[in-house]
DNA sequence: ATTAATTTAATAGTAATACTATTATATTTG
DNA sequence: CAAATATAATAGTATTACTATTAAATTAAT
């Protein structure tokens, strides 16, 4: 992909001082996502990020009031970006079935390196989404931070490949579930695959991941 | 039900003392499950356990070396007594397609309050399950943890409804992702369909889900 | 260019948490 | 009944997650 002058938005009321308006800013998310990845989200402290990126604890509370919002705003720029590749992936495609393949096909495998954003590592993000993203809904504030928009995008992502399903099949009744399903269903597969692999049938470099919830869905669609 | 004498057998490698060998253990659990419920795991401490038992924190921590631990504890008796529910469920079924709809029944709907485990609440044990029993997997040392034996119960259940579904088709080369992605994805649509519904098709009274599965599973299967 | 306003950074501190070590009090057992 | 063991309570520590305050740097205004 060449050089792309754009920008994943993000919310203002997922920061408490937007991170790309700074130099500081940038490094908070950059370093961030290496630290989420590497010390798991429980170990990582805003203590450690400052001595991380020659700063200190303070500075990183004036751009995100504490850990947790620093998570949600990775996981909303994760997902908007995964909907921008799935809008680029689709377009000007008018086989619902092809938009389909596509989409699982972002949503379930390995991801690639995306240039065309400087600053995020989209590999170690999505390692982030299946490891740690769980933990930004599974808690007791989601109904007051979901109202705040705080998985918004998510919630954009599901309905844009729900719209797909729903194009294929106009008749299906659960294309939601469906697509939450493959979503989540995916990302544990993938966890499971390095951790609990007993909990799946995944075999190296074969992609079967992809493969099962194609069929999955294909065969839910008939 | 009638009065069984069975008990959930519960490994030692669990627990520091076995919280079922005195009266102050059985309190533990009875009313950890009651305050992970209404505090979230997050907020919940042994501190605040302690004062609600009548005892204290040091006198929780002769049972459970962290609430982590406490966790896995519950996590395990939880996938136990499903299993034991699902095969009490299919004893005497030789049509393994009601095999399956069985266990999808338990692992997908909600639960009713089973009267053979008097201090264990099973219907607020499976609304931990369902909001924070990922939490039990998802961090750093799950793989010194799997070692350990900390997630052989769900394991099981697994691997038990995996066997029904290849009684069912020999063939199908994706037994356990199947059940995983069933079991997962019912926990989340339930939460789901009380935080973002949006992320289901969700309708009171209908047991959908349930439904959604049955059908993904048979059509999957066919 | 100098002062004022504003932004940014660093220091120091606090309340709460997750535990540990020690001591005191029961209970059981030989 | 003494000794051993189990249980409970107290007090303390290191770390975390923040907050309040002050200091320094940058920007804007006159």
């Amino acid at each position: 992909m060449e050089n792309l002058n754009i920008r994943i938005q993000i919310s203002p009321t997922l920061y408490a001082k937007d991170p790309e308006s700074s130099e500081l800013g940038r490094h908070i998310i950059c370093k961030s996502i290496e630290m989420i990845n590497t010390l798991g989200f429980e170990s990582f402290t805003f203590k450690k990020l400052g001595e991380a990126i020659g700063s200190n604890e303070s500075s990183v509370y004036r751009y995100f009031a504490n850990k947790h919002t620093l998570l949600i705003y990775l996981v909303n720029w994760y997902w908007s970006w995964m909907d921008y590749k799935i809008v680029l992936q689709t377009a000007n495609i008018d086989d619902p079935k092809e938009k389909i393949m596509h989409a699982i096909e972002l949503l379930a495998a390995d991801i690639k390196q995306d240039s065309d954003f400087s600053f995020i590592n989209e590999v170690l993000l999505n390692k982030i989404i299946i490891m740690e993203s769980s933990k930004a809904y599974h808690n007791k504030d989601i109904d007051i931070e979901n109202e705040k928009g705080f998985f918004k995008t998510y919630k954009q992502v599901v309905h844009r490949v729900s719209e797909f399903v729903l194009e294929y099949n106009p008749k299906f009744e659960f294309p939601h579930m469906l697509v939450s399903t493959i979503i989540e269903g995916a990302h544990n597969q993938r966890f499971f695959a390095e951790h609990l692999p007993s909990l799946t049938d995944f075999k190296e470099g074969e992609n079967n991941i992809t493969r099962f919830y194609t069929n999955l869905v294909f065969n839910a669609l008939k």
